[in-house]
Formats: structure tokens, sequence, C-alpha cells
DNA sequence: GTGCAGGTTGAAGCGCACTTCAAGTCAAGG
DNA sequence: CCTTGACTTGAAGTGCGCTTCAACCTGCAC
């Protein structure tokens, strides 16, 4: 029995990455993975289509779109110009996510720890869209 | 000339809250904001329907999506339990939302830094995905 | 009156990342 | 042979937060 477990049906290989059939129908159609391989009109991935998979879920997990690991994949796995501007335009998206989250985050706690029960007598929250309001003069 | 400036019409105030008067209006349709006054056919707000939409877009500043904003204007701004709990859910999920951005941030600047200049020769690299193709055994 | 800026409506569209559906195909097992 | 389960397809739907469009109306300046 030569190469028993070499070649994967979409949803084995989907358990296996995490996510749906679908959304590996879905990638192959925006043409994110190749056309897959078929037997009997079915797709079957070797590992090396599997593997390709498994770096756009990795791209994913580092927080770049679809288009743009579209791009990525363009640019190859060698480390480019094209490659490393990427990656850093998308360091510098996740510290605004980061900044801005903690902003956020920063403004419930004090909200939570406020002396003040009304929202709205609270001076650090009237300030903050006060501030929004009276802007326009 | 009395109350000049006491009334807006919805550019005046969408301009003041930086958003877009489209903006305003789907509030209003969602339920969001209560039926604006009208002149003529004509939106005009008062200094209590402004204060009202600046807390709307605090609400979004601190994250909270339109649905949850409607359900923390429902809640009052008297600080009470619900509010309390859709306040700390917020967190922690804010608090996700920076681990999450984190660690992407993390792996990016690992394959910035990295030795290794193809990805795909990059041992922390490869686990980290390679992990999970084979984690289906 | 004429023009113009800015308002009104309902319906449709967008971008993202998929999911869901209907109708059909295929291989293996009993 | 027939069922079962996993697969196939294209088209349409989802949720979010709006924007855009077409067609129309209003108030003000000149």
């Amino acid at each position: 029995m030569p190469d028993n477990d070499a070649r994967l049906a979409i949803g084995e290989l989907a358990r296996r990455a995490g996510t749906a059939p679908s959304a590996l129908r879905y990638y192959e159609r925006i043409g994110l993975l190749p056309p897959a391989d078929r037997a009997g009109g079915k797709r079957h991935y070797s590992p090396a289509s599997a593997e390709r998979l498994a770096l756009v879920r990795l791209y994913q997990y580092a927080g770049f779109t679809l288009k743009e690991i579209r791009k990525l994949l363009a640019a190859g796995s060698r480390r480019g110009a094209s490659w490393t501007s990427l990656a850093e335009h998308k360091i510098a998206e996740l510290d605004a996510r980061i900044a801005e989250a903690q902003r956020a985050k920063d403004l419930l706690e004090h909200v939570l720890n406020c002396p003040h029960h009304d929202l709205l007598t609270c001076p650090n929250f009237r300030a903050a869209f006060q501030a929004r309001l009276e802007a326009g003069s």
C-alpha cells in the first residue's frame, strides 16, 4: 500500500487546517490556491498543496487579508522587497489596531472605576465627547 | 435672534461629529437615534439629540458594535448591571483583540529579523504551520 | 424666476470572508 | 441494488456599517 497518507480529501484537509471545506473552495475560486487535482471530479490534495494552504492560513494568522495574501504569495516565499514592504505596513497597521483597542479599553476601565454613577456626569466622559461637538466653531 | 445656535442641520451635525450625513440617517433607520424633528421635511437637531449622537459615537470609539450600543442606550446612562456586564465583556474582547494583534506582530517581526531568507526554511515559521497539518493524526 | 447647495426617500451596492442552498455525482458497504 | 456520506457546481445569502444612486423637494441669494 504505497502513498497511503499522501493525498487528502477536502474534508480531511479542512479539518486538519481548522477551516471549513467551503473555505477551501472559496480560496480556490479567488485564486489563492491553485485548482486542486481531481479524482472523479473530487479534489484531492498533495502534501505540497496542503503546505500551500498552511502558508495561507499562517498569513491569515499574521493579520493579512486574503487580498494581501495573494500579493504575498505572488512575491514568493523568499523575503524580497515587496514582501518586506507588505510586512512592515502590516506591522504598522497592527500597532494602530493595538493602540486603538488599548484606548478603548482604558476608557471602559475608567468608566467602571469612575466614582460617577451616571456616565453623563463623569467629567472625563463628557470631555471625551463634548470635544467632538464643539470643534466645529 | 434667539436660539441662533441651538438647532443644527444634518450636514452641520455630521461635520461636527465627524461622520457623514448618510450615517446619521442610517442610525435613525436602525433605531439608534430617535426620529429627528423636521422643519419642512428636513431634519434639525437639538443640543440634546446632538448629545445623544455624541454618546453613540463615544461608544463606537470604545469598540462597541451598533447592536451593542442599542443595548447600552436601552440600559440608560446610569451604570446598572447590564451596562457593567456589557462593558466587562467588551474589555475581555478588547484584551483578546490586543493579544491577537500582538501575536501577529511578533510573528512578523520575527520573520523580518530572522536569518532565514526563505520563509519556508525558517524553523519557527515551519513549526507554526506544520503543527496545524499534522494535528489530525 | 433661476440657480444652487443641501436636504428628502427607498432601494441597491460595497468589501470582506465566507456560508448556505439546491440539485446533482461518486465510491464504498451491506 | 440501494443507501449513505462525502463530494461537486453556481448562485444567492450573511453581518457589519455604511455609501451610493436616482429622483425629487426646499430655502435662500441674486
